[in-house]
DNA sequence: AAGATTAATGCAAACGGTTGCATTATAATT
DNA sequence: AATTATAATGCAACCGTTTGCATTAATCTT
C-alpha cells in the first residue's frame, strides 16, 4: 500500500479509502491511484483489513458431524451451493469449519468465533443443542439455523415444514384409496424424523385411517434397513397397502423387498419417500418423494444472515416450501412420470 | 491477551510463547498463564496471528465452474471431505473460494492469493489453463492440482489414469466376446474426455477390434444425451453389443433407449460407465462402472499440499486407484451384483 | 563467591491496513 | 477580497498478535 501512496503522490489513508470507495475522495486522486494499483497489481492484504476493521467478509458453515457422516448425504452440498450463491452476492467467502482432531463441537466453535475467523455463521443441527448454539445467544453472534432446535424457539432458522409434507405424503395415500398405510423411519433421534412421525398420525387420524402401533417402525438411513424393515411389515401385516419411507435409499431396500414378495408397486403396494434424490427419480418402478429444495434452504438461510447483518428484522423461522414429486410408486396409470 | 498478561503478571511476549508452545517458557509459568487463559476463556484472535506471523492455517478450495453447475457433481462433496479428513489433522480450516458477482477465475486466484488469505490452494481444472496456473507459478503458491492440466506437466497433482481406465473398461467387454463396442462421450474439451477416448481407442487396437469412426459420438454429460445418442448409434449400427458411457447418468438415458428397442441388457448389449454413483449401483440392471474413489482424491491432493509446505518432496504426479465395479450389466450369469 | 553460562522473560518494533481528528485546498458567500 | 463553509487529504494511533534482541534470573564452574 505504500508503494501505491508513494508513487500516486498521496498518503496511505488515501489509497485506504480509495479501496472502501470512501465518497471524501476526489474523483481524480481515485483514478489515479487505481491507476497505480493496476499498475503494481496491488491488491490489498484481505487479513490486515480484518484486523483492522474488525470484518472478515466471511461467513462460517458448520455441518452436522460433517467427520462422521459415513454415506455423504447430498444435502450437504446443495445447501453449501445455496450459500455460496448468496455469498458472493456480497463479496463474502466461505469458510468450512471443521474439527481439528479431538476437537469438541462447542470447542470448534468458540475457537472460530473468540479468534474472529467469521462475521457469522450458518449451522445445521437436527438435535439437541450441545452448548454450542447457547454459546452463540449469549456472545450475539450472528447466526442462522438451517433446522430447528428443540431448547430455543427464537433464534433465526429457515426448515421445512416436515410434519405438515409428512401430513401431505399420508394423505396422498389416502385419496388414492390405501388404508393400511405404513411408515418406515430413519434414526428417531433427529427433530426431522420426530415431526414426519406426528404428520403421518394427524393424517391417519383426520381421515380416520386405524392406525396399529406396529405400522411404524424405524432404523439406520440405510437401504439394508429398509429392507429388513420392509420384511417385517411383511410378515406383520398381510394386507398392507402403502409404504412411507424416510429417505429415498431406504426406499430402493424396501423396493428390493417388495419385488422379491411378488408385490406389485403401486398395484399392490404404493410407496413415497422423502427427500426426492436421483435415486428416487430412477428407480424403476419411479418413486413418489418429498423434494425438499436444499439449495433454496442454503439460499433463504445465507440471505437471513445478511439481514441480521444489516439490522433488517425478519420472521424468525422460515419456512421453506417442498413439493410433492408424484411418480409412478403411487400412480395408478402407466406412464406417468 | 493484555489482560492475561496482566493477570499471570507477566508480559504479552510470555503469553504469546505459550499459546505457541515455545520452549524456553518454564513449565511454572506456562501452567499459570494456562490457567488464566481457561479462566478469561480467552482465545487467541486467529486474524491478527496470521497478520504478524503470515500464517493462515488455512487452505482455499476451488471448484471448476461450481456456479454454474447445474448438476450437481457428487465428485465436489466426496473431495471435499477427502480434504477436510486431512486438513483437520493439521489444525487447518477451509475456505471455499467463490467468485464474487462478475469477478473472473483468474481475479478470484489473485484476491485471494495477494489478499493472504490461505496458505495454499487446491484447484480442479480439468481444462486448459485460463492464466490461473501461470499466475500461481509465477508467485510461488504452493497448490495441488485434482485432474491434471494440458500446458505445464510439472505442478504437483493427483489424477487418475483415465487412459488406462478406458483401456481396462474396453478390455473387459471385449474379453467377454463384445467386438463392436462403441463409446458415448461427454464434453470433449474435458482432458479427461479426451484420455478416456484414447484408451478405448488403444484397447480395440491392442486386440484387433475394428474400430469405425462413428463409433464413438458425444454431447453434454446428461441423461437425455445418452438417451438420444443411443438411438443414434442403434440407427447406425444394427449389431452392436457394447456401449461404454462417459457417465453414469448418461447411461441411465442409454439404458432406457434400450430397453424401448427391446435390446436385452447385457444379454444383446452390454453397458458399462465411469464415475459409479449411487445410480450405477441401483439401476436396473445394475450398471457395471468405474469408481475413481474421489475422497482419496481429496485426502491425497490435501496430503501432498503438506507436504509442499513442509518441503518434502514427492513425485509431482500422483496416480490415484480406481476400480473395475462389476455388475449385471456386463454379467452374462444371473444375479451378480 | 565471583564470573561465566544458560534459561526465562520483557521491550518495542513490526505485520498492513483503518479511521477520528486536524489540517489544508477549494468553493461559496457577502 | 476577506470570511466562511465545505471538500479533500494527511497524521498518527490503533487493531491483537509475533519475534529479534536486550535484559534479568538461575545455574554451573572452579
Amino acid at each position: 500500500m505504500k508503494d501505491v501512496a508513494k508513487l500516486a503522490g498521496v498518503s496511505a489513508s488515501t489509497v485506504s479509502r480509495v479501496i472502501s470507495n470512501d465518497s471524501r475522495i476526489s474523483n481524480k486522486t481515485k483514478k489515479k491511484v487505481l491507476k497505480i494499483m493496476e499498475e503494481l497489481n496491488y491488491y490489498p492484504n484481505t487479513i490486515a483489513r480484518s484486523l483492522a476493521n474488525n470484518k472478515t467478509d466471511t461467513i462460517g458453515v458448520i455441518m452436522p458431524s460433517y467427520k462422521e457422516d459415513i454415506f455423504i448425504n447430498p444435502f450437504f452440498q446443495k445447501a453449501l451451493k445455496g450459500i455460496s450463491l448468496i455469498a458472493s452476492q456480497h463479496f463474502f467467502d466461505i469458510l468450512i469449519v471443521t474439527n481439528h482432531k479431538e476437537e469438541s463441537d462447542v470447542d470448534v466453535l468458540k475457537r472460530i468465533i473468540k479468534g474472529k475467523r467469521v462475521d457469522g455463521l450458518i449451522l445445521t443441527r437436527p438435535k439437541e443443542d450441545d452448548g454450542g448454539i447457547k454459546f452463540l445467544k449469549e456472545n450475539n453472534v450472528p447466526f442462522v439455523l438451517i433446522g430447528s432446535c428443540l431448547e430455543y424457539d427464537d433464534i433465526p432458522s429457515v426448515d421445512n415444514d416436515n410434519e405438515q409434507a409428512s401430513y401431505d405424503l399420508t394423505a396422498l395415500l389416502i385419496k388414492k384409496g390405501r388404508n393400511k398405510i405404513t411408515f418406515i423411519g430413519g434414526e428417531l433421534d433427529s427433530v426431522v424424523m420426530k415431526d414426519r412421525y406426528k404428520g403421518y398420525l394427524r393424517a391417519l387420524k383426520d381421515y380416520n385411517i386405524p392406525f396399529d402401533e406396529d405400522y411404524f417402525i424405524s432404523d439406520k438411513f440405510l437401504e439394508k434397513s429398509g429392507y429388513y424393515l420392509t420384511s417385517r411389515l411383511m410378515s406383520l401385516h398381510n394386507n398392507l397397502d402403502a409404504i412411507i419411507v424416510a429417505d429415498d435409499l431406504m426406499s430402493l431396500g424396501a423396493l428390493k423387498r417388495l419385488k422379491e414378495g411378488e408385490k406389485q408397486v403401486p398395484e399392490d403396494i404404493m410407496l413415497a419417500s422423502f427427500n426426492n434424490s436421483m435415486l428416487a427419480k430412477y428407480a424403476n418402478p419411479s418413486i413418489t418423494s418429498i423434494e425438499i429444495n436444499s439449495i433454496e434452504l442454503g439460499r433463504r438461510a445465507c440471505q437471513k444472515l445478511f439481514d441480521i447483518f444489516e439490522e433488517k428484522s425478519r420472521e424468525n423461522k422460515e419456512i421453506i416450501d417442498y413439493k410433492i414429486i408424484e411418480r409412478e410408486s403411487t400412480s395408478l396409470k402407466k406412464g406417468v412420470n
